[in-house]
DNA sequence: AGCTCAACCTGGCTGC
DNA sequence: TGCAGCCAGGTTGAGC
């Protein structure tokens, strides 16, 4: 579920109810992580007030007076807010209370993970995990021809499909599964073209069509912002209506093309074998 | 350095 | 109905 707009949705959705807040409580129903939670987390955190969170990828990050916590949903995970009252459901594994709020994270498949970077420890930056993260698709650095020119100039050489390059997130980050598939056919390039062979015009469709796809998906998740966040049932679909994802042997949207399913680097693409050339 | 693949864990769906 | 087998939004780390 988590992609970069989940993300950044899930950031708007609690921002609000946490920033300018003090921990109050926090409780780890289940610390087995992708990484265990740090055993002394609750020390750490309590008494302290977070300031803002911000979003690096798909990474959260809570600013604290003496660190960041850098939190991640993993395939599963999902944030919400509660009242502390309300009974924990199976699969909170960890939650943080803020006076009579509690944010709660929900991950059935234990692939998030939940870190801290203390202040001894230098900028964010530094952070292991955060290091070798691409550059932030709507921040300058992507924007304009910024974003035609790292994905030309990072794939030279590279025999990698296209679409295990963009996914793996070391251009630009945020693009996940879903994304990757509707990005590539919005820019109309065939998924299994080595990134090396892509031309610089079309690596210009594509830093165009990432940013335009990811933009799209946040706009439909505002919208159920909501829900999203005060829900204490299954968590709102942002699923947007995908041109290609999930759809094999459905006719493509645009040329009537069935679509087709194939395996690169483990995981499923989708595309239309007419239209992405 | 870059490529491939196993691994982490749980639930839901498909097909026999 | 039961159960085996496969699939799922992410990412690291080992081995070549």
């Amino acid at each position: 579920m988590p992609e970069l707009p989940e993300v950044e949705v899930t950031k708007l959705g609690i921002a609000p109810y946490i920033e300018g807040k003090t921990l109050t409580e926090l409780i780890v129903h289940d610390g087995r992580f992708r990484w265990p939670v740090p055993s002394n987390l609750k020390k750490i955190l309590i008494d302290q007030t977070c300031s803002a969170i911000h979003r690096r990828g798909k990474y959260l990050l809570f600013y604290f007076e003496r660190g960041v916590m850098v939190l991640h949903l993993g395939m599963t995970g999902v944030l919400r807010i509660q009242k502390i009252q309300e009974e924990p459901k199976k699969y909170n594994r960890i939650e943080f209370h803020f006076g009579d709020t509690a944010l709660r994270f929900h991950d059935p498949r234990k692939f998030g993970s939940v870190l801290w970077h203390p202040i001894e420890h230098g900028p964010i930056e530094n952070f292991p995990l955060l290091k070798k993260l691409g550059v932030e698709p709507f921040e300058n650095e992507f924007s304009g021809v910024n974003g035609t020119k790292l994905l030309y100039e990072r794939s030279r050489g590279r025999t990698v499909s296209v679409k295990q390059y963009l996914l793996a997130g070391q251009v630009v980050v945020g693009v996940g599964n879903i994304y990757c598939s509707e990005s590539l056919f919005e820019a109309k390039i065939n998924p299994k073209t080595p990134a090396g062979k892509i031309s610089k015009p079309r690596y210009e469709r594509l830093a165009k069509a990432v940013q335009l796809i990811l933009k799209k998906a946040i706009q439909a998740g505002g919208s159920s912002l909501k829900d999203f966040v005060h829900s204490d049932g299954e968590p709102g679909h942002f699923m947007v209506l995908t041109k290609v994802y999930d759809r094999a042997g459905l006719p493509c949207k645009e040329c009537g093309t069935p679509i087709k399913q194939i395996t690169q680097g483990q995981r499923s693409t989708y595309y239309c074998p007419q239209c992405q050339k």
